[in-house]
DNA sequence: AACGTCACCAACCGCCAGAGC
DNA sequence: TGCTCTGGCGGTTGGTGACGT
């Protein structure tokens, strides 16, 4: 018995096996996701209340898109709520079912070392090594579909403080509507980030208009949770449990687009209804040309020309 | 085929705030 | 009022597979 103690005393940490996300789950069944610590008090599992909780949060939990890439929707809406936010993953991932803020703040982390590699490669060209392009595609039609541009609102000025970076729309030279953020210190770095998508696609060299679809799809806001539903899977998951707690917590969720793979489920209000939208009518427009004059004159130098639409 | 690089993901760590005593 | 515990959050790290050379 002592060296049961003794054992159950000891913290496990890293992977997590099958059995102790099964003694997990039932946990959760039987008292809910909380008391977290109480697992360890009991001896159910060796792990700390953080470490369940964290399980639990993001790879147990119902609903999860485990597995499953971000969508370009999905992308778009991290990128216009972390200028909006900032690094508030918790709260950005409320606005993407199926997403939590792990998920997020990763996504962000890679997209941000992978913009530290353009920049980089931008500067020295001539003996960096060429961007490296995984040959996956991503789903790049809403970017080709944006609405049409405005100017930075007052809105987003509140929600930086700082007064910092707004958004707003311009248009390529291939037609293609871009979003583009501005920061008073440092305008040139806030436009490649908030391009970085259309730059790896760009990069990629591959045309965009082959797997393009011709319906705008904007991302709209949903509230929080209360948009949530049971997946195939978690209602599998349900139909194990007959637990009232669990018919309580999950079953009046509802969010039947939570699928993998799925594309062009809206996320966001309309950019222009929250201040981020369309530039029209601005005094200073921005044009194809001028646009791309932020970026340094090499920097698309290991780019493929962009096939037209008509490839 | 081997190696290096990169992207992605899971998990841990440290800090902080709130609740309970 | 102060201490402790717990949960939540953001930052960071390490593992792994894919890809390029």
């Amino acid at each position: 018995m002592a060296g049961k103690r003794a054992e159950i005393s000891q913290i496990r940490k890293g992977p997590w096996k099958a059995e102790e996300d099964e003694v997990l789950i039932y946990h959760v069944k039987k008292y809910g996701p909380r008391d977290w610590s109480s697992i360890r008090s009991k001896g159910l599992l060796q792990r700390t209340g953080k470490s369940c909780r964290l399980r639990w949060v993001n790879k147990l939990r119902p609903n999860l898109k485990n597995g499953c890439k971000f969508t370009a929707e999905e992308e778009r809406v991290v990128i216009e709520l972390q200028g909006q936010f900032g690094n508030k993953w918790a709260k950005i991932a409320t606005y993407l079912p199926g997403r939590t803020d792990n998920d997020v703040k990763n996504f962000w982390s890679s997209r941000q070392k992978r913009l530290a590699r353009i920049l980089q490669n931008s500067g020295t060209p001539s003996h960096s090594k060429p961007l490296k392009i995984k040959k996956e595609v991503p789903d790049f039609h809403d970017v080709s579909t944006l609405e049409a541009p405005e100017s930075c609102s007052s809105m987003a000025e509140e929600s930086n403080p700082m007064g910092q970076s707004c958004s707003s729309y311009i248009e390529n030279s291939e037609g293609i509507k871009m979003e583009q953020l501005t920061d008073a210190k440092n305008p040139h770095l806030y436009t490649i980030d908030a391009n970085i998508a259309q730059l790896e696609f760009l990069s990629r060299g591959k045309n965009p208009y082959a797997e393009a679809q011709p319906q705008i799809m904007f991302p709209q806001i949903p509230q929080p949770q209360s948009y949530l539903t049971l997946s195939l899977e978690s209602q599998d998951l349900l139909a194990k449990f007959e637990d009232p707690y669990f018919s309580q917590v999950f079953a009046s969720m509802d969010v039947p687009e939570l699928g993998c793979g799925h594309v062009g489920q809206p996320f966001l209000e309309p950019v222009r209804n929250r201040g981020l939208g369309p530039r029209e009518g601005t005094d200073n427009p921005v044009t194809p040309d001028t646009f791309f004059d932020d970026f340094p004159a090499d920097m698309f130098d290991h780019m493929e020309p962009l096939p037209s639409p008509s490839q």
